[in-house]
DNA sequence: TGCGTGCGGTTAAACGATTAATATCTGCGC
DNA sequence: GCGCAGATATTAATCGTTTAACCGCACGCA
């Protein structure tokens, strides 16, 4: 059988004389212990180098102190920023991230659930299929992707409805009259509600077509024969991958970008300032989404019975090369 | 004190009317279980919908059914395909992959480790910060940064030194004579790796200059000056994120890639297609490596003592547009 | 009858922590 | 002298598994 590497509290208890249950206290600051055998205990703990077994603590108390982050892939560029972000905040709040990626397989899905249930002490959910019905067993929260059959969790997301709104804003504002609009699949409640926000902030007067699109780059061929339509002067994708998508059709259609067609995408992913021209976008606050993220998961963790709070985060309109009319400002910053 | 939610193994024992060691024994095929018990357990297990605590299971036989993978981050490209692949490698293998991400501070990757010593049977590390001195307390791999003072440790990754000399010769061959070599960070073995093997392919007579970058998109002073250079003729860039920030500096200082200047990077990250022109690079068996890396991790836990085992996988040139001279064939594939 | 010997099962001791309950000691008021 | 309070420290049970050690029992065999 194989052992544990390191010594045990029994063995820190025996170095310094005490019992565990005294050592225990010492570590967690969670009965008085006089100020000599404290000392004691931390010398020995420093001496022995002991760190405690967290499987064990976790055994006994039901606390992990881990949370997990379930998210569809790690392809789309946009969220291994978001799981950086994650990472990070759940590190400052003392605990480890356990990481997995599940495809967009309902039941891979819900198998990693389970998994990660087993594991952590409570889950930020990115839902990948919307088909995945299986629920875990602590605490969740749906980050990004919110919809109406999870409205019984807590939800963190950017405020979608705004960001499509404002793109919007700007194309009336630079005066476009044939825009095409690309949105998400209609699955994807974060898609919708670009979509709607958009259309609601848009003269309709003013909408040549709309097209639905899954979040990748290869458009399909519909979008294809519709972005060709030479009358088109602006285009809304609800996503960056699919703008850039949209970007090379346009181009392979000899379609100038920003001088006939006006163009803007959704995320500000990096490679959104890499494309010829810099691609005009609708930004995420990727760190502050994280950062929520976690501490609405603790606040549901300290308390499992408050009501589900929905939070709604800020976007923010970058302007860059693809929307720019003449001599308008020009943003070259990357991200 | 919370409590686990589901029923433990002492429940599904008592429903069945057996021992605990009898169920143990049904849920790990350890001991022979006479046909008519087992069935009784196994219906048991599915009635009270029972899934066994990984917890008190790696508490008891010092084996977590769990890998970690420690990286430096997420933001750069080739990483989060390269944690794709080590995913689903361990999954594969049954075991489960808790993801840490360090940055380059040392420290913090050494504390990382150390977080990840007491959760997983052992570690995949692509080192970031070479300043890293921290050894973990279990079995570890090192990935796609294999470097000398770390031979002692299991490593796999592709061979930088060909991908080099792939390059080279692709150059030499395009009959190119003023070459300009962007080097990755001194102290990145595999950017050293790769700088060496093109070196040792390339007629030295035919290299313009050499200039060390850090893997970012933004070159230093130095790097923009040489680039502008008017004899230069050809770049090999020992990444593509730099190679990208290369194409940049080109563009804006007027001069035509692929017409003038030739580029070649390095990883094949999906950014690699999507700039204008794309790019020609080396790509990395991402998926081979993560399969590798898993692999060897499992052979050197089921062995600690064997000796270190080092692995170079083959890459693969991918020749796109910045590298085509007139009617020469284009790859066109996104991935 | 007595004796190994498989087979199918149980008992109980770990693994490394936390924590309720309990014990010990000191000092103090009456 | 007695009892009680407060401050510290210990004992022992417990979390959910695994597993070494045992225990009957039926069978075959001398």
């Amino acid at each position: 059988m194989v052992r544990r590497a390191g010594p045990s509290l029994r063995d820190v208890a025996e170095c310094a004389g005490v019992s565990t249950a005294t050592v225990s206290f010492v570590l967690n600051d969670t009965k008085p212990v006089s100020a000599e055998t404290r000392a004691r205990v931390e010398q020995a703990i420093s001496e022995l180098n002991y760190r405690r077994s967290p499987l064990a603590r976790a055994l006994r108390t039901g606390r992990h102190h881990a949370v997990g982050l379930l998210l569809p892939d790690l392809a789309n560029p946009f969220f291994p920023a978001l799981a950086q972000a994650v990472t990070e905040a759940a590190w400052r709040w003392g605990h480890a991230l356990i990481l997995a990626s599940a495809g967009d397989d309902a039941k891979a899905e819900g198998e990693a659930m389970m998994a990660l249930s087993e594991r952590v002490d409570g889950i930020i959910w990115i839902p990948g299929s919307s088909k995945t019905t299986v629920r875990p067993t602590v605490p969740m929260v749906v980050l990004d992707r919110p919809s109406s059959q999870l409205a019984a969790f807590d939800s963190i997301s950017a405020d979608h409805h705004a960001g499509g709104a404002a793109a919007a804003a700007l194309l009336r504002k630079l005066g476009r009259r044939k825009i095409g609009l690309l949105t998400g699949p209609g699955d994807s409640a974060s898609a919708c509600s670009r979509r709607d926000g958009f259309l609601a902030e848009l003269n309709v007067d003013n909408l040549l077509w709309q097209c639905e699109a899954p979040f990748t780059l290869d458009l399909p061929k519909r979008a294809a024969k519709l972005l060709a339509d030479p009358a088109l002067d602006a285009v809304f994708a609800a996503s960056d991958v699919m703008a850039i998508g949209a970007l090379r059709t346009l181009r392979e259609l000899g379609r100038d970008v920003p001088g006939e067609v006006l163009l803007v995408g959704y995320d500000d992913i990096p490679w959104a300032s890499l494309v010829e021209p810099q691609l005009t976008t609708i930004r995420q606050p990727v760190t502050a989404l994280g950062e929520c993220a976690v501490t609405t998961l603790a606040s549901r963790i300290a308390d499992p019975e408050r009501p589900p709070a929905h939070h709604l985060l800020q976007v923010s309109l970058v302007e860059r090369a693809s929307t720019a009319i003449m001599g308008s400002t020009r943003d070259a910053s990357h991200r």
